[in-house]
DNA sequence: CGTAACTTTGATTAGTATCAAAAATGGTGG
DNA sequence: CCACCATTTTTGATACTAATCAAAGTTACG
């Protein structure tokens, strides 16, 4: 096990880690840079999912993971993950979904940039991020509280800060949330994911459950 | 066995499809659809990949596979395919490392999409068919025949056909490339490379041929 | 309390979408 | 084998979304 303070890297692009982390508590973000410094943030990982699994079982990173928040992390060597995936089928299932999970919602993120608007696509960010938050027992309803600053998110949506930042005061402004600082309420859950095209079969809910 | 030709569908979202197909010869897409209709195509697939480890392990499906040209697919069934997985720790491994292939390159086209402009992206996407084609043995060189309308290949690139159009002729004038018809000869690797920013590490060839 | 990080607002510009139509190509039936 | 039609590619003109540049407010923290 281990502490990791935000902010911190958990995997550097290029390097070989020899071991992949389990995130026990905390969230953490993976990101890719173009030559000219670009950021994109690719997806982002809550308790319960192994962060990478790439790590084991391809040679070398392809992306960064940076902790998000504060997290704690257990680390497990690379020859046991192969070692359990391959003496346990069930746990090689497991492996397997969350692989396939995981690029499922990467593809809906690369819907949500090449063919939705900023609004909408920021509506459907917001409403991705509740029920998943709320599926790791990190917030109860639909008001949580946004673990990103606008930066991060702005990188999260292929977007400017300045831009993103505007959208949110529209979807405050036309009443689909409330903001208090970093907090975020979703005053109409219909309303928002009608708005925003969000339809959560992606996020595969059920089958991560089993 | 089953033939399929051109433009049919292989997998609709929403269905739970009882089977995973192999491509054997062919190629096909994955895309993904906004309610207001607009496409974006967020995979390719080469003879020797699964398409759809997730209608074998996931319930439902949450996109759409088409032939992109005449295909030839094995059928695999679905209880098959989880016994395999399950009794055959090699090939266990193979289906992981194949799924966490195909999430990388999702990354990389979200990271294209959302941070590079049209000029780059496109310069990328013709990099990137070019190694994938020559590593599936479908082209010799860094020439060979896009098998995609501009229309198509506009969807896979997050523009529209008319902009996408612009673009190719750019890359011509500018003396990247090459092309007749549906055949793009790529004029300087290095160069067009550089210029669009590719790497091919997340490609993950030599991961892939084990 | 002071400073750094983050958020909000404003003005201008660049990149790409949209709309429209002409030109080229390929496949098909007569 | 040719004429025709549907599909695809190319070109042009204009509109609009989001980027960029700049700076003022605000909040959190040591």
């Amino acid at each position: 096990m281990r502490r990791v303070a935000a902010g911190a890297h958990l995997v550097r692009e290029g390097e070989r880690p020899d071991e992949s982390r389990l995130v026990v508590a905390g969230l953490a973000y993976r990101h890719k840079l173009t030559r000219q410094g670009a950021r994109q943030i690719v997806s982002i990982h809550i308790p319960g999912e192994v962060i990478d699994l790439h790590n084991s079982f391809l040679d070398v990173a392809d992306h960064n993971v940076q902790a998000l928040t504060d997290v704690e992390v257990a680390l497990i060597p690379r020859a046991a993950l192969r070692e359990l995936n391959a003496s346990h089928p069930e746990i090689a299932r497991a492996f397997l979904t969350e692989a396939l999970i995981d690029a499922s919602i990467v593809m809906e993120w690369l819907l949500n940039v090449a063919r939705r608007d900023s609004l909408t696509r920021l509506g459907h960010f917001i409403c991705e991020l509740a029920l998943r938050l709320q599926a790791a027992g990190q917030c109860d309803a639909a008001s949580y509280s946004v673990p990103f600053t606008q930066d991060q998110m702005a990188d999260a949506l292929g977007m400017t800060q300045v831009h993103l930042n505007r959208m949110l005061m529209s979807l405050g402004r036309r009443g689909f949330i409330e903001r208090d600082r970093r907090s975020v309420r979703i005053l109409d859950w219909d309303a928002l994911a009608a708005f925003s095209d969000f339809d959560p079969r992606y996020l595969h809910l059920r089958d991560a459950e089993r």
